[in-house]
RNA sequence: GGGUGGUUAGCUCAGUGGUAGAGCGCCUCGUUUACACCGAGGAUGUCGGGGGUUCGAAACCCUCACCGCCCA
C-alpha cells in the first residue's frame, strides 16, 4: 500500500464531494436483504418534497447517520432508508401559487391536468433536499429512495384503507371539523395551531320582558345560527327559564333554553348561546337536545342562509355589522376589547380556522390508540428519553377520531365509490368499481400515508425480502415536535397492519435547534441559520460535530456560528496531529508491542483509549450524543494532543521511538474509527491516508481492551502532568519566556524520575550540573532551576501565599468533617478514608509552603 | 385552566448525595520539532428565594417567584 501525504492544511471542500461520490459508487450505503448479518434499520422522517434542508433536518439526520454508520461498523446489515413526503397542502399551495402568477386557478386546469402539473413541478423543482442531504454526508441507501405517492406506497394506502374500512375503523360522518377557509379543506386537530389572539367579547341580551337572558361570545356573527341557549341544570338563576324560549335578536328566531351540565356556571353570566353548526362543543349540546343545525357560513366563511342583510358578508365584516346592529337595538350590555383568547390557525397558511359542519371520513382511533399506548406501556417500544413518554400517553390515551379526508387534489384519492342509489364501495388494490359509480372527490390526509412509512417503504403489502429482513425498524429518530403528527400515527397503523408488531423498537426524540441565545428560530426574528452556509464555510464534519455535541436527549439546543467554528478547529487539530504523527513515523504496521515492554506514557494513552472507547460506545448506544461527543473531544484534544504527543516529542527527537510510533499509530487508527460516525469525511481522509486502508465505512468498530486499563500508569502520568503544570506556572510567574531554555533538574521517586528528559523537553529545561537559584515543590517531587539570579521574590511570595490559603481552606473543610461525630459515625468508610487522605496531603502542603515562604525572606 | 420542562461562570449548557464543570468569551505571556483554526498560564459562581430531610444537598422533599413548551 502506498501512503499519500496530507495537505499542509485542512480544506473540507477539497475532500467532501470526492469522498461522498466514492462512497455511493462503491455501494457502501446499499443494504443487502439476503445478508446473514443482523439488520439495523432506520427510516428517515420523510422531508416534504417542497422542503429545503434546514438546521433541524441537519440535526435529525446527523444523529441518524451517526447510529447507522456505527452499526454498520459494528457488523450489522445497516439500512438507512431515504425518501420524501408528498405534503398535500404544502405542495398544492406551491403549484397553485405558480398558476396564480399566470392568473389561473386549479379549476381552470381541471383535476387531471392539475395533478399532472404537480408531478411536473416535482420533477423539475421538487426534492431539492435530497441533494442537500448529500452535502451533509448522509449514508442513506439511495437505491431504496421512496416517495409517498410512488405506486407501491400508494398500493399500501389502498390496502390499509380497505382493511380499516372492513374492520369498521373507518367511517363517514357529518361532524364539526376544523376548516381552513383559505385552503378550502378540512384539517385534523393537529393541523391547527392555537395562539392567544386579540379579539372581542361581547355580551348580548336575548329575549325581552321577563324572559331576558344575557350571553357572551367572541364570534357574534354566529348568533345568526343559534338554535338554543344553554344553562347549567343546577343554576338557580335560570331555573325558571329552562324549557321556555327566548327570541334571538336581529333574526327573531324563537329558541329554547336548555339545561346542560357541560355549561360552566362560573363563566360569564352562566348562560351560553348554542350554535351547533359552527362550534364543536355546541354541536355536542345540539346532539343531546336534538337541536337543529343551521349553517350560516359557507366554505369561504361568508354568511349565507340568514335571509338578512348579513348574507354575503365575510365573517369579520359580519361580526362587526352584527355587533353594530345589536348595539343600535340596545342589546349589547358589555363589550370587552381587546379580549385575549385562544384562536386556532391553519398550520399551513395561518388563516383562522372555522369550525364547520360537514361530511368527512374519519378513522375510529380508540381501539388503535389502545394498542399504541400498550406497546409503550409494556416496553415493546421504548421512548428515549423516558421523560417524554407521559406526553405520548397523555395524547394517545385521549385522542379524538381522526379526520382523514381533505378537499384537495394532490394526494391519495379516497378509494370509495358511490353508486347511483347511494351504494358505497371501497375499492382495494387491483379491484375496480362497478360501472356507473363515482369516486369520492377528496384525498387523504398526508399523514395517512406517512403513517405507513416504516413498512410501505419496504414493499408492504407484498411480503418482500426487504420487509422480511428489515421490519420492524430498529430506531426512529425524530424531533419531539412531531411525536403526535407522525410517530403516534405510525404506531396506530403499524400495529394494525403488521399484526401487532410495532414499527420500531426505540423512539429517540431530540429537541429543536435554537439560536445562540436559546430563542426559537423564525423568519420574523431573522435568526434562521442555513446549514448549507455552515457546510460551505466550516465543512460538514464541523456542523455535524456541533449538532451532535449539543444533542442532549429530548432537549433543545442553542447554536451559534462560533460553536461551528470551534468544531472546525477541532477538525483542523485532528488533521495537524495526524500530519505530526506521520512526520514522526507513526504506523499501524505490525503487532502492538507487549504491554510490559512499554513505558508508562504509552501504557497511559492505551489505558485512556480503552476507557474512552468503552465510555463513548456506551454513550452512543444509549443515544447520549452530547456526552459521547464531549468524551471523545477531550480524549483527542487533551489526552492525545496536549499530553501524549507532547510527552512523546522527546522520544521522537531522540530517535528511540519504535514502540511509541506503533502505539501512536494504533491510537489514531482507533480514534478515527470512533469519530467516523460523527465526522465521516475528515476521518475517512485521514485514516485512508495514514493507514493506506480502503475505507473506514466498513472498518471494524473498536473494542475496548479491559487489559489495557492501567491505573498505575495513569497515576504516574498524572504526576508528570502536575509537575509540568506547576513548573510552567512558576516559569510564567517568574516571567520566563516559554521558549527560553534554563538549567533544571528533578528530584523525584524513580517512577517519575524515569521521565525527567521527557519533562525537561516539554519544559525547556537543560538537565545537568548547575547551582539552583529556585525550586518548585510538588508533593514529594522537587524541580530545581537556575534563573540566573534574578528570582522575582514578590511574585513567588504571592503564588505561595495563594497556594497556602487554598491548602488551609481545604484542610479546614476536611477537619470540620473529621471533627463531626455524626460524619464519623455514619459516613461510609471509603468517604472517611478519602477525607483523611485529603487532611494528610493538605497538612503536608501547608508545612512545605510555610517552609518555602520562610526561606524566601 | 390542566399537564410538563427549566432557573448553575459574561453567553449557551453538562452535572441524580461526598472539595462546583465544559465550550465560547475575557486577562497575561508566547512564531518552542504538528497546529495562531495554536500553545502555556490566569480570573470568574451566596448552583433563583425561603423552609425541610441528611453526618453531608446544586442534586431529595415542601413552598414561592420567574421563564418556556404541550394540551384545552
Amino acid at each position: 500500500m502506498t501512503k499519500r501525504e496530507l495537505a499542509p492544511s485542512f480544506t473540507p471542500a477539497d475532500i467532501e464531494a470526492r469522498l461522498y461520490s466514492h462512497w455511493v459508487e462503491s455501494g457502501y450505503f446499499t443494504a443487502d436483504s439476503s445478508s446473514p448479518k443482523e439488520p439495523f434499520t432506520i427510516v428517515i422522517p420523510p422531508p416534504n418534497v417542497t422542503g429545503n434542508l434546514h438546521i433541524g433536518h441537519a440535526l435529525d439526520q446527523t444523529l441518524q447517520d451517526c447510529l447507522t454508520r456505527m452499526k454498520r461498523m459494528q457488523g450489522y446489515e445497516a439500512l438507512w432508508l431515504p425518501g420524501m413526503d408528498h405534503a398535500g397542502i404544502a405542495t398544492q399551495n406551491v403549484v397553485e401559487k405558480q398558476l396564480a402568477a399566470q392568473g389561473l386557478t386549479r379549476h381552470d386546469l381541471g383535476r387531471e391536468e392539475f395533478v399532472k402539473k404537480v408531478w411536473e413541478w416535482k420533477a423539475e423543482s421538487g426534492g431539492q433536499i435530497l441533494g442537500q442531504m448529500k452535502r451533509l454526508g448522509d449514508s442513506v441507501d439511495w437505491s431504496r429512495e421512496a416517495f409517498t405517492m410512488d405506486a407501491i406506497l400508494s398500493q399500501a394506502v389502498l390496502t390499509i384503507f380497505k382493511k380499516l374500512y372492513d374492520a369498521e375503523l373507518i367511517y363517514r360522518a357529518e361532524r364539526i371539523i376544523n376548516w381552513c377557509p383559505r385552503c378550502l379543506t378540512a384539517l385534523s386537530d393537529i393541523e391547527v395551531e392555537h395562539s392567544d389572539d386579540e379579539g372581542e367579547l361581547v355580551s348580548i341580551k336575548y329575549g325581552s320582558g321577563g324572559s331576558e337572558i344575557i350571553v357572551a361570545t367572541t364570534r357574534a356573527e354566529t348568533m345568526l345560527g343559534d338554535t338554543a341557549v344553554a344553562v347549567h341544570p343546577d343554576d338557580e338563576r335560570y331555573s325558571h327559564m329552562i324549557g321556555k324560549t327566548v327570541t334571538v335578536p336581529l333574526i327573531n328566531r324563537e329558541i329554547p333554553v336548555v339545561a346542560d351540565s357541560h355549561v360552566d356556571p362560573a363563566f360569564g353570566t352562566g348562560a351560553v348561546k348554542v350554535t351547533p353548526a359552527h362550534d364543536p362543543n355546541d354541536f355536542e349540546i345540539g346532539l343531546r337536545h336534538s337541536l337543529a343545525n343551521i349553517v350560516i357560513l359557507d366554505a369561504d366563511a361568508k354568511v349565507i342562509n340568514t335571509k338578512s342583510a348579513f348574507d354575503g358578508m365575510d365573517r369579520y365584516e359580519a361580526r362587526k355589522a352584527v355587533v353594530d346592529a345589536l348595539r343600535a337595538e340596545g342589546r349589547i350590555v358589555a363589550e370587552k376589547r381587546p379580549y385575549i383568547h385562544a384562536v386556532g390557525h391553519c398550520s399551513r397558511c395561518d388563516t383562522t380556522v372555522e369550525p364547520r359542519l360537514s361530511k368527512q371520513w374519519f378513522v375510529k382511533v380508540a381501539p388503535l390508540a389502545k394498542a399504541a399506548g400498550d406497546a409503550v406501556r409494556d416496553g415493546r417500544v421504548v421512548i428515549e428519553p423516558a421523560e417524554l413518554a407521559p406526553r405520548y400517553f397523555d395524547w394517545i390515551d385521549n385522542m379524538h377520531d381522526w379526520c382523514i379526508s381533505r378537499q384537495l387534489w394532490w394526494g391519495h384519492r379516497i378509494p370509495v365509490w358511490y353508486g347511483p342509489n347511494g351504494e358505497v364501495v371501497v375499492v382495494g388494490p387491483g379491484e375496480s368499481a362497478p360501472a356507473g359509480y363515482e369516486q369520492d372527490p377528496d384525498v387523504l390526509d398526508t399523514w395517512f400515508s406517512s403513517a405507513l412509512w416504516p413498512f410501505s417503504t419496504l414493499g408492504w403489502p407484498n411480503n418482500t425480502d426487504d420487509l422480511k429482513k428489515f421490519y420492524p425498524t430498529s430506531v426512529l429518530v425524530t424531533g419531539y415536535d412531531i411525536l403526535f403528527f407522525w410517530v403516534a400515527r405510525m404506531m396506530l397503523f403499524g400495529l394494525f397492519a403488521m399484526d401487532g408488531v410495532p414499527p420500531f423498537g426505540t423512539i429517540v426524540l431530540h429537541g429543536l435547534v435554537r439560536d445562540q441565545f436559546g430563542k426559537k428560530m423564525s423568519k420574523s426574528r431573522g435568526n434562521v441559520v442555513d446549514p448549507l452556509e455552515f457546510i460551505d464555510k466550516y465543512g460538514a464534519d464541523a456542523l455535524r460535530f456541533t449538532l451532535a455535541r449539543g444533542a442532549n436527549p429530548g432537549k433543545d439546543q442553542a447554536l451559534a456560528e462560533d460553536w461551528v467554528a470551534g468544531s472546525r478547529n477541532f477538525a483542523t487539530k485532528l488533521w495537524n496531529a495526524t500530519r505530526f504523527a506521520m512526520m514522526n513515523g507513526a504506523t499501524v504496521e505490525g503487532e502492538l508491542p507487549e504491554l510490559s515492554s512499554l513505558n508508562a506514557i504509552d501504557k497511559w494513552i492505551l489505558s485512556r483509549l480503552a476507557e474512552t472507547t468503552a465510555e463513548y460506545s456506551e454513550l452512543l448506544s444509549t443515544y447520549e450524543f452530547a456526552r459521547a461527543s464531549e468524551v471523545i473531544y477531550h480524549f483527542a484534544w487533551d489526552d492525545l494532543c496536549d499530553w501524549y504527543l507532547e510527552l512523546s516529542k522527546e522520544a521522537f527527537a531522540s530517535g528511540i521511538a519504535a514502540s511509541t510510533q506503533r502505539v501512536l499509530g494504533h491510537v489514531l487508527d482507533q480514534l478515527f474509527r470512533l469519530l467516523h460516525p460523527v465526522m465521516p469525511f475528515i476521518t475517512e481522509e485521514l485514516w485512508t491516508t495514514f493507514t493506506g486502508g480502503q475505507t473506514l465505512m466498513t472498518a471494524v468498530w473498536p473494542l475496548s481492551h479491559a487489559s489495557h486499563v492501567d491505573k498505575e500508569s495513569e497515576s504516574t502520568v498524572a504526576q508528570l502532568q502536575r509537575v509540568i503544570t506547576e513548573v510552567r506556572r512558576f516559569r510564567n510567574d517568574q516571567g520566563v519566556k516559554p521558549s527560553q531554555k534554563i538549567p533544571g533538574r528533578f528530584i523525584a521517586p524513580a517512577d517519575v524520575a524515569e521521565y525527567a528528559s521527557a519533562m525537561a523537553f516539554l519544559l525547556k529545561l537543560e538537565l545537568g550540573e548547575f547551582t539552583p537559584s529556585a525550586s518548585v515543590e510538588i508533593g514529594a517531587i522537587k524541580c530545581e532551576l537556575d534563573l540566573s539570579g534574578a528570582v522575582d521574590v514578590a511574585a513567588e511570595r504571592t503564588r505561595l501565599e495563594k497556594d497556602l490559603a487554598a491548602a488551609k481552606k481545604d484542610l479546614a473543610t476536611a477537619e470540620v468533617k473529621l471533627n463531626n461525630e455524626g460524619f464519623m459515625a455514619k459516613a461510609p468508610e471509603s468517604v472517611v478514608k478519602e477525607i483523611r487522605e485529603r487532611e494528610a496531603v493538605t497538612k503536608a502542603d501547608i508545612e512545605r509552603i510555610t517552609a518555602q515562604l520562610a526561606a524566601l525572606k
